[in-house]
Formats: C-alpha cells, structure tokens, sequence
DNA sequence: CTGAAAGCGCTAACAA
DNA sequence: TTGTTAGCGCTTTCAG
C-alpha cells in the first residue's frame, strides 16, 4: 500500500503539500504540483478513505436501511439512491432488517456515526424511537418514501403522495365503469399502506360508489398475500367487476387468482396496483397501476440526506414532496361489462 | 460522540483497559470490568469503526460490485451475500457498475483496501485486468458465479456448473419427447452464458437430436431480448415445440412472445429457463427451470473472501464448487403432442 | 507557497 | 491485571 508519506518522499515535499495537491486546497507551485502529480502516478497511490475518514470525522458512506433487498421493489430504489449518493463521491451500504428490530437497532448502533454519515430509511418497523436515538446522537436520519404529506413523521422525509394515488386508481376504474370493486391491502388496517386505501374510499365515497368493508382484505405485502385475499373476495362477492390493490405484488397476486379461476383479464376482472414495479411491465398482461416517483424520491432523499450531513443535522424536520403519482394504464384494466 | 477516553475517565481507567473489556481480550479483573461496562452503559458508548478499522488496518465491510442490483437476479444473491458478511460482523457496500468499465475502475480504486476489505464481483463486464490490478494491490477478489467449474479464470472463485444447468434443461425436454428446440442466449456467443449454451447443444447431440444454427439467437439477457428473439424463432421456425433459454429473463420473454401469438403454454410450446428467480416462481404459468444455487453460492463467495483476507490473500486461486443446479419442474413445460 | 506538528478514535505491543 | 507508548494514514491549522 503506497501512503501519503511515501509519495511525499518521492516529490521531496512533505505529505501535508501532497494532500493540498490532492484535495486542490491551498496555493501550490505549478512545478510541485506537478511533481506530486508524477509521484502519485509513478506509484499508484490511492487515498486510504478509512484514514481520511478518521481525519475528516465522517465516512464517504449512506446506508439504506430496508427490510429485504429481495423486496422487488426495493433494489429499483436502492439503484438510484447509490446513483444519488456516487455524485458526491458516497458509497451506499445496504442494511437488510429482515424487519427485524433487533437487526435495525443493531445496525444503527454500530453504523450510524462512525461507518456511515446518515441513513436512508425505508418503511419498515423500525421504530422511530430507534431513529430518534439515532438522530439525537448526531447522525442524520431520512425517512424515505414517507405515505403521508400531509401528515408529518416528525423526522426529515421525502414523501410521496399515496393517497392521491389510491384516489388516482379508484378514479380509473370509476371511468372504466366500475363500481362493485374488491380492494386488498398490503397492510394491516392502521400500517404503513392505510393512505392508499383511505385515498381509494375517499374517491370511491365521493362518487357515490358503495364499498363495504367485507369487500376488503388486509394482508401481507407480497404476490401469494394478494393471491389469498383476491380468492376469498372472488369467492364470496362474484360480482366484483374489479380489483384495487394497494401494491403492486398483491396485485400480480389477484391477476393470478382471477386467472386460476378461468377469468380473463380485463374482460371479466379489472386489475389495478400502486407503485409501477419492474414486474408490473413484464406481467401479462401487463399491470395497469399508479406509478411511484421511484427514482426522484431516491434521489430527493439522498440530496437532504445529504443537506442535513452538511448542515450538522440542524434543520426543521423538513418535509420534501416527490412528484405526484400518475396512473399508468396497461391491459389489467377495461371498461366494465354490461 | 462519547470516545474510548471518556469512557476511560468515567470508569477511572486507561483507554486500553476498555479496548480489553470490549474485545473481550486480555485478562481484566471483575470489577473493573462491571465499572467499565457502567460507564459504557451511561454514557452510551458505541465503538468508532472507522477508528478501529484505521487501527486494525482493514475495514469491517465488503464491497458487491454488480452490474445493477436492479436486475432481478442480484438482489437474492446480494441478500444472502449481507447475511454472510453480518456472521462476522462486516457489513456490504453495493456498487452498480452499470456495464461501464470507467465507473468499476472508479469503484476498484476508491474502495479496495480502503473502504472494504475484500471484493465479491458478479460476473460482468469488468475486466480481468482490473481485477488482478486489485488483487496484486493487496486486496482480495472472489469471482461469484463463475460459470465453467473446468477452467480456472486466474482468480479465487466460487463456480457454479451451468455447463450442467444446460445440459439439464435440455434432458428435461428431451424426456418430454421434443426434439425441435429453439435456443435463445442471453449472452454473445463467447459471452459469459456460452457454457449454459455449451451444455444445453452436448445433451442434444448425445441424443441424437438436431439442432441446427439458425435455431439459436444471441441476445440481450432480459426479457425484452428474450421476446425478440423468440418472435423470430417462433416465425422462422414454425415447428419448434420447445424454446430453452440461457437465463429465466428471455424465457419469461420467450414466453410473452408465445402468448401473444396465441400460442399456449406447455401446450402449444414448452419453455425452460436457467436460474430460478423469484419471476419464474410468480409467472403464470410457473417457469420450469433449472435452479441455481444462488444463496449458498452467495454464502460460499463471502466464506471464501473472508478466508483470503486472513490468510493475507495468500493462497492457490482456489476455486470453490457450488451445489448442483437442480431442475424445478413447473408449468411452462410438458410433453411434446403428438 | 511549503513544512512542521498535532490529532481524529482506536488497537496493540510491551512494561510495570 | 492494568498502564504506557506508539502508531494506523490522512487532514489541517499555523508557522516559516
């Protein structure tokens, strides 16, 4: 490993002129610079980033703390966040909790500060009190993806407007006709996805559209949950003419319940999620849904992830707003027959 | 921050002596014990890891250099690479290279021996040169997934056999009774799936059965690539009763494709995929595959890097054999009709 | 414009 | 059993 000192040596300067020709601080003379330049070539330094680290009293490091990376959704985000985060020269450390919240705790007690400069939060079951810990003890916290603008966490966040995209999805198959439509959440009643839902109702409400509770499933945030919930609504309301599911999985999950039950899509069942994954393009048919600010609220998020780094922290809790959530019709959703 | 020293003052010890009681090294009397881990408690102390990891000389963390851990595959495998790393308390830095051999230079150079002790890379477009640049530096590279466990690459590896994985797939379809088989590639002929290709092209000659050039496309691996490709396969070739493809992506692709000619699935067409991603199993109809040992691969390659960066790196470029791909029967294949 | 020196927080011999 | 003493490699005043 070449060091500072030994490109000093090499230049006949001292370390301390290497650094300033390194960092482009300070006034150095063309010909040193020039000199370091070569030696720095000549063998091949590279800075030892844990060592300026130490100096500069902050790692070049953000971590993301999510529950599993193998959430399809997370990795689309976490592609832009480590994009976000390289263009000032950060590295993105992933923390799976495994929605554990031993694991949570654990990771911010030993990155938070020393390892990483801030962490990246992802909805998860995390406590806030954790955060709050973690936040009082210096290190910035940036709650991503926050459901609620109008509401707010109490901690930096960039939120994103999902009530309005329930409403956006509830009004699409309103135009489409519907008005006996199913609705599965990812959630439980009062957790993480309950805006969605209530944007979906307030919509519905507003049109006069009936929708009572027996219509609705809560269940867990993945294809087979929805798979489950979309059965038993099938099963026990025939005449549903469509299905809002507050998350894409679930979604694929109802498609494929519609689809064992020999119904075809969109013809005897409309199909609808939020967020625009990956898999929401490649299904067939493709999932009609309400895409997500992915990759803005990524990069929003790392840039007052970020502004907080510099700032020491010291700023009023502030909100950002992601773009607005915009309906992205596919083949899942048809007009409603007669 | 509360620092080792502060500790040390609280508890009326040296620095030292706390270093001993949380390494648990050294011996160190009861009771200065219980004084130390007070003053720990009080003042919640966490250890600096960056500190520690200047003075220990490496870094508690590893780098995953991947093309994008968007790609579906390589969240499941960066998920199972975190859970390794974490047994022994390191923690993952992901690193996106996007294809773009400037940007993996970028990230070799910042962050090997600094930032992270050790580096996994997916199999991608960084160069060879690169990589023993890097090991030659003093940093340990484990290859995962390398896809020819008869050929070395040069550098520490954990190898998967795809040879085997193609050679499965084809037996697969040659048990149901077809011999008109299209390929599709997701890869450049001497590209990195040429070994899936390999075995696929042995079994069916080891039968007997045809399968001339123009039955096989080179393309993207993705679902779009797969799409094409077998639109053309599907036009040029209309007796084809099976597709195999070199990764699941283009089979999910060569599957749409089908569909969208009318054609069912295994009914009309059979389809078989390499790999098992979390896609196949939440397709319909369920991909038939050949799984790939991606967790214990996963595992495999962070036991492996982790045993490099004791030894000092020092040791015969091993290479590590992963588990047998099996193959997973589903949906997307049956037998030939008649 | 360049050098000398102190120190970031922690670990690791070696003494006592 | 505990303390002393050096650093790890870099940045950063502050002199010269």
């Amino acid at each position: 490993m070449t060091t500072l000192a030994e490109v000093a040596l090499r230049a006949g300067v001292t370390p301390a002129t290497v650094s300033n020709v390194l960092r482009k601080r300070g006034k150095v003379g063309a010909a040193t610079r020039q000199r370091v330049l070569d030696a720095v070539e000549f063998l091949g330094y590279r800075p030892h980033l844990t060592a300026r680290a130490l100096a500069e009293g902050s790692a070049p490091t953000l971590a993301l703390m999510v529950t599993s990376i193998a959430n399809p959704f997370y990795p689309e985000f976490a592609l832009a966040a480590e994009r976000a985060a390289r263009k000032n020269g950060r590295f993105l450390i992933v923390c799976n909790t495994n929605e554990d919240p031993v694991i949570s705790r654990a990771y911010l007690d030993q990155i938070a500060g020393t390892l990483s400069e801030g962490v990246l939060v992802m909805n998860s079951r995390i406590g806030f009190d954790d955060l709050h810990t973690t936040r009082a003890r210096g290190t910035p916290v940036v709650l991503c993806m926050w459901e609620r603008p109008d509401v707010s966490p109490g901690l930096p966040c960039v939120a994103v407007d999902f009530f309005a995209a329930g409403a956006l999805a509830a009004q699409h198959l309103l135009d489409l006709g519907h008005t006996r439509i199913g609705a599965i959440i990812g959630s439980q009643p009062e957790g993480v996805q309950a805006a969605r839902y209530a944007g979906f109702c307030h919509t519905l409400k507003a049109a006069g559209v009936a929708h009572p509770a027996q219509e609705a499933r809560f269940t867990r945030d993945a294809v087979q949950g929805g798979y489950e919930a979309a059965c038993e609504l099938l099963t026990e309301h025939t005449d549903l003419t469509a299905i809002f599911a507050t998350n894409d999985l679930p979604a694929l999950g109802a498609m494929h319940a519609a689809a064992d039950r020999g119904m075809r899509i969109p013809d005897d069942l409309s199909v609808i999620g939020i967020t625009d994954i990956q898999l929401a393009r490649e299904s067939r048919p493709g999932l009609s849904t309400v895409a997500v600010p992915t990759d803005a609220a990524a990069t929003m998020a790392v840039e007052l992830l970020e502004a907080l780094i510099e700032s020491g922290g010291h700023c009023e809790t502030p909100m950002r707003i992601a773009p607005e959530p915009v309906l992205v019709q596919r083949a899942s959703t048809g007009r409603v027959r007669s």
